[in-house]
DNA sequence: TAAGAAAATTAATCAAGGATTAATTGTTTT
DNA sequence: AAAACAATTAATCCTTGATTAATTTTCTTA
């Protein structure tokens, strides 16, 4: 069971997201200062920090200076997240500025665990004659490579990892919000199409199918 | 026997509303301010609880904030439901925004109650020949996939929920209203109609019977 | 009163038009 | 180059009204 430590001065706030995590299982620590994470950090070691960069009196900068080895979400309220606070970033963490929706919130939890455990795991979806390689964001047909845009190649990852299921718009969208954050139902018309023409064009056939008033999943081949 | 908490100061709304659900069977508890409410969720625990926003002294928001565990639908006058309040809703919850109608309200309840008790999420429901994926919108005899509208998934999903059941006309109308929110009961009959043929063409049986004067249920095979 | 015929109600099917949603194409913006 | 936006075309679905069939109720009359 993954142990999260909450650090976030509104009580209001830190509560909502603990019973949140709590809901998927997680475990679920708390402080409401930095000073109290950093005495909490030198007792236990979680999995993950979700950190409120608006602290009072230790900033959240030091705090995050300080934590080594354990993956940050960098909460702000600020739009832009400085380009200071990136730099202590490392690879193992995120930022998520408000306001943010819960699902978002799961969303980056989840890929944060995952990136951990799975490493560096690369996984190669694949259905029919299609090969999706997660890791070099490569997809090929047979052996020709299909060029696609990152929100195409989000879509079709999406749709390939459950090739079964079907998944309404505003769902694609969630899902896909870490890979392409802007990406409106409007134009998620446009991607889908120009992603079927692509694949046609290599393969001459049309993989993805529309369930009417839904939204799309693989077609059956 | 359901328990459902009304937080509204519209004293004719709120009465509305609380006529609206006794009719449904449901237990009834109001309040008409945020204080109210959170001394009567001190001593009470409803199953559901409809909140306004727009309430006088403690707003909505601080009441919302300081509902756990139950599941909450948000009605708001707004058309655009703040960020924030987004935050606060977990998966349990939802919203709703006025002007709203009766029927819609009822299904978001049901909705909400049923995911509750029964976590309706992935079920596949088997009657005979007949396989309904809820997840995929797939309906099987068999090995061979039936198409079916939107409409008429709802329509046998519903019978098949309760397949000894006997749904009058309009209580289809009111439970499917969710996923197709216009139907009518005079086109509720060719739905039927099509959907029986649709069934019929891949097994030669008629699942679906009418009960003359009342309404349809599935057939006893 | 009981049987059968007529009338009334409810149900089922069909086909046409309108409404909704999807798909494509082209243009503008970033 | 990619994504967002706008506009058009295409596909599918839903509703409606007309028609036919099934069932119940009412009415008639022996």
């Amino acid at each position: 069971m993954y142990q999260i430590l909450i650090i976030d001065d509104d009580e209001h706030i830190g509560n909502m997201i603990e019973e949140l995590l709590r809901k998927e299982n997680y475990d679920v620590l708390r402080a409401f200062s930095g000073s109290e994470a950093l005495l909490l950090l030198s007792d236990k070691q979680p999995d993950l920090i979700l950190l409120d960069l608006m602290l009072p009196g230790l900033s959240g900068e030091d705090v995050l200076a300080k934590i080594q080895g354990i993956p940050v979400i960098v909460v702000s309220a600020k739009v832009d997240v400085d380009d200071k606070i990136k730099l202590l970033l490392d690879g193992d963490s995120d930022y998520i500025t408000k306001p943010y929706d819960t699902k978002e919130l799961l969303a980056r939890v989840l890929v944060q665990l995952r990136e951990r455990t799975a490493a560096t795991s690369r996984s190669i979806l694949k259905y029919d004659d299609l090969r999706l390689d997660t890791q070099n964001f490569e997809v090929f047909a047979d052996e020709a490579q299909i060029k696609l845009t990152k929100t195409e190649f989000a879509i079709l990852k999406l749709l390939m990892q459950n090739p079964k299921q079907v998944y309404t718009k505003s769902k694609i969208l969630d899902l896909i919000s870490l890979d392409t954050p802007d990406c409106m139902e409007s134009s998620l018309k446009v991607h889908v199409s120009n992603l079927r023409s692509k694949l046609r064009g290599e393969t001459g056939k049309d993989y993805i199918e529309a369930v009417w008033g839904i939204g799309f999943k693989m077609r059956e081949q």
